[in-house]
RNA sequence: GCGAACGUGGCGGAACUGGUAGACGCACUGGAUUUAGGUUCCAGCGGCUCACGCCGUGGGGGUUCGAGUCCCCCCGUUCGCACCA
C-alpha cells in the first residue's frame, strides 16, 4: 500500500493547479459579500434598472433546478448592467404564507412560523451557492409582520375606495375536510382528497373590486412588453363583450326579463328564452302546472357543482309555463329554464337564438322548438330546415323593417331603437368576476376589519351574540400590523369561520364599554406577491409601505422574469393593485412591468416506456392512451401496462426508439416534468457538488432558449464543465502581451457584438456558443496575445462569474470584475477581409469560392468558372442570368 | 370544441430582414498520450452511393433564380380556456 503514497501526492499537488469550483466559488461569493459588490447604489445620477424575479415560495423540498434558470438569466443580465454602468437594483424574498406549512402544522402542531423560517434559510443557503447577485440586504418574507403591516395597509386603501366589500357567495364547503375547496378540488360533488361529500353554500366572504379596474387593466397591456401569448390569455381572462340588454315585458305586466346579447340584430329570431336554475324568474313566474318538474330539475341542478354542469354534454332544461313579450314584434316567447344559462354572466338570462347560436341549436333541437333564420349570407333566406346554427355574419332576413341591414349596422340602429322605446340599451359585459379575497385559514395576513357585537355577556366566554358583519370598520393604521394570534390547533375546524374564529381572546375585544369582534378570514397567498416589488424598493422603511422618492427612482420593473403558471392570476392581481396604488397616488405610472419573460420548464431526463400486455410487449403504434389514464390495444383491445425501461436496454433505429431485446418492439421516449413520485427530480445542491455552481449556470443557460420547455441530461452538463476547465487551463498558459492581429481579433470583435447584443435579448444559449467558439479558436492560438485571454474572462463574467473573477485576478488584475466597464467593439473589425461566397448552378449548390470583402459579380464569376463541379454543371450551357448577393451568393442561371 | 405556440441529425439545439441547413455542445467511432481512467489532445460524425452525384428541416401542394424561413391544406405535440349568451 505504502507505494502508492507518493502517486496520491503528486496528484493532489497536479489538482491544485486544476479548475476546482469547491475553492473558487466560496472564496467570490465571501469577497462579494465582505465588499457589497451587490449593494443597490444609491447614487441617483446613475441610470437606473430594476430587475426582477418572481419570488419563491419557500417549499420543504428546496430549490429544485427550474429555480435557477430564471435565476441565471436574471443575474446574466444585473452583472452586464453594472458593467454598463448601471444602478441595478436586484431583490430577492420570500412568498412565504400558504398551504403546506400550514398542513404541516395540523398533522405536527409545529407553527407554520418554525417551518417558514427553516425553510427560507435553506433556500437562502441555495440561492446564496450559486453566486446569484441579490442585494441582501433588501429581502422580504411576507410573513414578516414588518412586511405585511402594509400588506394590511392596503387592504385598508382598496376597503376606504370601495374596493373591498363582503358578499354572500355560493362556495365548494367540505364539512369533513372544515374547509372551503376550488372548483378543481371538486370531483362528482366529493372532494379530490378523501372523496368527502362537498356542499355547496353561500359563505360571507371578502370580495375585491377587480371588475371596475377590467377596461384599464385591458387596455393598458398595450403599454408593456410581455409574450403575446400572455396578453391574449389575460385579455380572454377579462373576456370583455359589448352588446345589449334587452327587456322582455312579462305578460301580466309586473316588469320584465332583462337578457344581455351581443347580438340584438338576431332579436326576431328568439324563439324562446332561458334562465339560469337560480333566476328569481323561476320562483315568481313557473305556473302551476310545471311547478313539480321545474323544482326538481332546480333542485339536481343547483346540487352539481360548477365543474359537472360544464361537463354534462347534452342539453337539459323544463319549460316553466311562463311567457314574455318580444319587444321588437309583440310575439310570445316562452320562458324555459336550463343550467346551460349562469347565473353569474350577464343577467342570467338569454335570448334563444337557435339559428344562429350552436347552444340555442342544440337545446331547440332536443326539444322540439322552432329555429327561424334571420341573417343570410347573401339577403335571402334559405329554404328548408338548417341542420345547424350559422354564427357568421351576414345580411337581416325575417327581419321586419330591418330586412337586408348587415349584422354590424342592424347591431347599432336596434340598439339606439330599443333605447329610445325604453326596451334596452348598449352594456358591456365581462367574464372577470370580482376576487374572493378571503380564505378560512390559519397562515396567511388577518385580514385588518372588525364588527360590532351585540350580547349581553362576554362572547369570550359563549354569552349569546350577534356579530354584525354589515357593519364592517377599518383597524386604525396605527394599530397595524394586526398579527395572528398563537394556537395550538391550526386545522380549520368545522366552523366556517375558520381558524381564527377559535381563538375567542383574540378575537373578540370591548372598547368604551361595546363588544368588537375581528375578522377571522385572512388573505389569500396571492396578497403578499402583488406588491412585494414595491416595498423591495425602500425594503426598511417603517413610516411607509415605500417613499415616493423610492418610486420615482425605481419603478417600473425593466425585466420581470417568471413562470407562465402565473401568467394570468398572479400578473392580473398585481396590476390591478398597482392601478389602485397609482389611483391613490402612491405610484406614479400605470403599469408595474415593464418587460415580462417567462422561463421555460426544465423537465427530467428523457424517459423509456415500453407497453406490455399479458402476451408480453406491444410496439408503440399499437397503443392508444385512455382518459382515465390507462393503456389498451388498438386492435385487440387488451389492456396495456406501461413499464419503464432502462436506457441501455433501447436503441435509436430511424425515427423509433426500439428495445434491443426486440427490435420489433418501439418504445416511446419522453421527459416528464420533475415530480417527487416519479423520481426523476435533479437536486442542484449534488449539480453544484459535483461540477460546481458556474457549470450549473451555464449548463442551464445553454440547454436552449430561455423560454423554451428543455429537458434536462445528466451528460450535457459535461460539455459546459469542460468549457470552464479549458478556460482555466488557457489563463494559465504563458502570453504574449497585447491584442491579437487579423483575423483573430476580427473574431474577437464579432464575439464582443454576438455576447452583447445576445445578453440584451436574453440569447444565452447562443451567446455561450459564441464564447465557446472564441475559446476554440483561442486554444489553437500560439503565442497567446493576453488581451484576447482577458477579453475571453471578461466575456464570460456574466454566465460564469466566480471562474471569471479568479481567471481575472490570475491574470494580473484587482478584483471586481463587476467594475470593469464592458468591452465595447468595433463594427468595422466585425466584418471579414474575406468571405466564402456560395455557388449555385440553377438554384443547386455547386460549391465555394473565397473572395475579397466586397468583391464584384465579374470577379465571384470568373472564381465561380474555375470550380470542376460549375464546369461540369454548365457543359454545354449558355449562362442566361446571374444572381449576384454580394458577399454571400452567386447562382447561375443556364440552360 | 375554441384559442395560442411549436414540429430541424442518435440527443439538446443553431441558422440576421428568403441566400452555403445542421453553428455550439452531448453521445458515438477511430487515433495519440496513459499501468489505469467519468483525464487530456487530434480526426470523423444527416441519409443513400465505390464514385460522379442524389435525397434531406412532420406530410402534401404553391410562390420564387433560390424556401427550415412566405402562402394554402392536412397530421402530431405542448400549453391555456371551456356552455360567457
Amino acid at each position: 500500500m505504502t507505494w502508492k503514497l507518493p502517486e496520491a501526492l503528486l496528484a493532489l499537488k497536479v489538482m491544485s493547479d486544476r479548475y476546482d469550483p469547491s475553492r473558487i466559488e466560496p472564496k467570490w461569493q465571501a469577497w462579494w459579500e465582505a465588499r457589497g459588490t451587490f449593494r443597490t447604489p444609491e447614487d441617483p445620477s446613475l441610470p437606473k434598472k430594476y430587475i426582477l424575479d418572481m419570488f419563491p415560495y419557500p417549499s420543504g423540498a428546496g430549490l429544485h433546478v427550474g429555480h435557477p434558470e430564471g435565476y441565471t438569466a436574471t443575474d446574466i443580465v444585473c452583472r452586464y448592467l453594472r458593467a454598463r454602468g448601471f444602478a441595478v437594483l436586484h431583490p430577492m424574498g420570500w412568498d412565504a404564507f400558504g398551504l403546506p406549512a400550514e398542513q404541516y402544522a395540523i398533522q405536527t402542531g409545529t407553527h407554520p412560523a418554525v417551518t417558514t423560517r427553516a425553510n427560507i434559510a435553506t433556500f437562502k443557503r441555495q440561492i446564496q451557492s450559486l453566486g446569484l447577485s441579490y442585494d441582501w440586504e433588501r429581502e422580504v418574507d411576507t410573513t414578516d409582520p414588518a412586511y405585511f403591516k402594509w400588506t394590511q395597509w392596503i387592504f385598508l386603501q382598496l376597503f376606504r375606495r370601495g374596493l373591498a366589500y363582503q358578499s354572500e357567495i355560493p362556495v365548494n364547503w367540505c364539512p369533513a375536510l372544515g374547509t372551503v375547496l376550488a372548483n378543481e378540488e371538486v370531483v362528482d360533488g366529493k372532494s379530490e382528497r378523501g372523496g368527502h361529500p362537498v356542499l355547496r353554500m353561500p359563505l360571507r366572504q371578502w370580495m375585491l373590486k377587480i371588475t371596475a379596474y377590467a377596461d384599464r387593466l385591458l387596455d393598458d397591456l398595450d403599454l408593456v412588453k410581455w409574450p403575446d401569448s400572455t396578453k391574449t390569455m389575460q385579455e380572454e381572462w377579462i373576456g370583455r363583450s359589448e352588446g345589449a340588454e334587452v327587456k322582455f315585458a312579462l305578460e301580466d305586466g309586473s316588469g320584465a326579463l332583462e337578457v344581455f346579447t351581443t347580438r340584438p340584430d338576431t332579436l326576431f329570431g328568439a324563439t324562446f328564452m332561458v334562465v339560469a336554475p337560480e333566476h328569481p324568474f323561476v320562483e315568481r313566474h313557473t305556473t302551476h302546472a310545471q311547478k313539480a318538474a321545474v323544482e326538481a330539475y332546480v333542485h339536481q341542478a343547483i346540487h352539481r357543482s360548477d365543474l359537472d354542469r360544464k361537463a354534462a354534454k347534452e342539453k337539459t332544461g323544463v319549460f316553466t309555463g311562463g311567457f314574455v313579450v318580444n319587444p321588437v314584434n309583440g310575439e310570445r316567447v316562452p320562458v324555459w329554464v336550463a343550467d346551460y344559462v349562469l347565473m353569474g354572466y350577464g343577467t342570467g338570462a338569454i335570448m334563444a337564438v337557435p339559428a344562429h347560436d350552436e347552444r340555442d341549436f342544440e337545446f331547440a333541437r332536443a326539444f322540439g322548438i322552432s329555429v327561424v333564420q334571420v341573417v343570410s349570407p347573401d339577403g335571402r333566406p334559405r329554404s328548408g330546415e338548417l341542420e345547424a346554427a350559422t354564427t357568421e355574419e351576414g345580411l337581416a332576413v325575417n327581419s321586419g323593417p330591418y330586412d337586408g341591414l348587415p349584422t354590424a349596422e342592424f347591431k347599432r340602429r336596434i340598439t339606439a331603437d330599443l333605447e329610445a322605446a325604453g326596451r334596452g340599451r348598449k352594456r358591456i359585459e365581462y367574464r372577470l368576476r370580482d376576487w374572493v379575497f378571503s380564505r378560512q385559514r390559519y397562515w396567511g395576513e388577518p385580514i385588518p376589519i372588525y364588527f360590532p357585537v351585540e350580547t349581553d355577556g362576554d362572547p369570550r366566554a359563549g354569552a349569546p351574540h350577534t356579530i354584525r358583519y354589515d357593519l364592517p370598520m377599518a383597524v386604525d393604521e396605527a394599530e397595524l400590523p394586526l398579527l395572528l394570534p398563537d394556537l395550538e390547533d391550526f386545522s380549520p375546524g368545522d366552523d366556517p369561520a375558520g381558524a381564527l374564529a377559535r381563538a375567542v381572546d383574540w378575537r373578540f375585544f370591548r372598547r368604551d364599554g361595546q363588544w368588537y369582534a375581528r375578522e377571522t378570514n385572512t388573505m389569500p397567498q396571492w396578497a403578499g406577491s402583488c406588491w412585494y416589488y414595491l416595498r423591495f424598493m425602500d425594503p426598511g422603511n417603517p413610516d411607509a409601505a415605500w417613499s415616493k422618492e423610492a418610486a420615482a427612482r425605481w419603478l417600473p420593473v425593466d425585466l420581470y422574469v417568471g413562470g407562465a403558471e402565473h401568467a394570468v392570476l398572479h400578473l392580473l392581481y398585481a396590476r390591478f393593485w398597482h392601478k389602485v396604488l397609482h389611483d391613490a397616488g402612491f405610484v406614479s405610472c400605470p403599469e408595474p412591468f415593464a418587460r415580462l419573460v417567462h422561463q421555460g420548464m426544465i423537465l427530467g431526463e428523457v424517459e423509456y416506456t415500453a407497453y406490455k400486455s399479458s402476451e408480453g410487449f406491444v410496439s408503440r403504434e399499437w397503443v392508444v392512451a385512455l382518459p382515465d389514464g390507462g393503456y389498451r390495444h388498438r386492435s385487440g383491445g387488451q389492456e396495456l401496462t406501461p413499464v419503464r425501461v432502462p436506457e441501455e436496454a433501447v436503441e435509436k433505429r430511424g425515427a423509433n426508439t426500439i428495445l434491443k431485446a426486440d427490435p420489433e418492439i418501439v418504445v416511446e421516449a419522453r421527459a416528464f416534468k420533475m415530480s417527487k413520485s416519479r423520481g426523476n427530480v435533479i437536486n442542484p445542491d449534488d449539480v453544484v457538488r459535483r461540477h460546481g455552481a458556474d457549470a450549473l449556470r451555464l449548463y442551464e443557460m445553454f440547454l436552449g432558449p430561455l423560454e423554451a420547455v428543455k429537458p434536462w441530461s445528466t451528460s450535457g452538463i459535461q460539455g459546459v464543465a469542460r468549457f470552464l476547465e479549458r478556460s482555466f487551463a488557457l489563463a494559465s498558459r504563458p502570453m504574449k502581451d497585447g491584442m491579437p492581429e487579423g483575423p483573430l481579433l476580427r473574431l474577437v470583435h464579432k464575439t464582443i457584438r454576438k455576447v452583447t447584443e445576445d445578453i440584451e435579448g436574453l440569447r444565452f444559449n447562443t451567446a455561450i456558443s459564441a464564447l465557446m467558439v472564441l475559446l476554440n479558436e483561442l486554444s489553437k492560438t500560439d503565442p497567446l496575445p493576453k488581451g484576447a485571454a482577458e477579453l475571453h474572462v471578461r466575456l464570460m463574467h456574466p454566465f460564469a462569474p466566480h471562474l471569471a473573477e479568479e481567471l481575472w485576478e490570475r491574470l494580473g488584475h484587482p478584483p471586481s470584475l463587476q467594475e470593469v466597464p464592458w468591452p465595447g467593439f468595433d463594427p468595422d473589425l466585425c466584418q471579414d477581409e474575406s468571405v466564402t461566397v456560395a455557388v449555385q448552378v440553377n438554384g443547386k449548390m455547386r460549391g465555394t469560392v473565397q473572395l475579397a470583402a466586397g468583391s464584384d459579380q465579374d470577379t465571384a464569376l470568373g472564381e465561380a468558372r474555375k470550380l470542376d463541379t460549375v464546369q461540369r454543371q454548365l457543359e454545354g450551357k449558355d449562362i442566361r442570368k446571374v444572381i449576384w448577393v454580394a458577399d454571400k451568393l452567386l447562382n447561375l442561371i443556364a440552360g
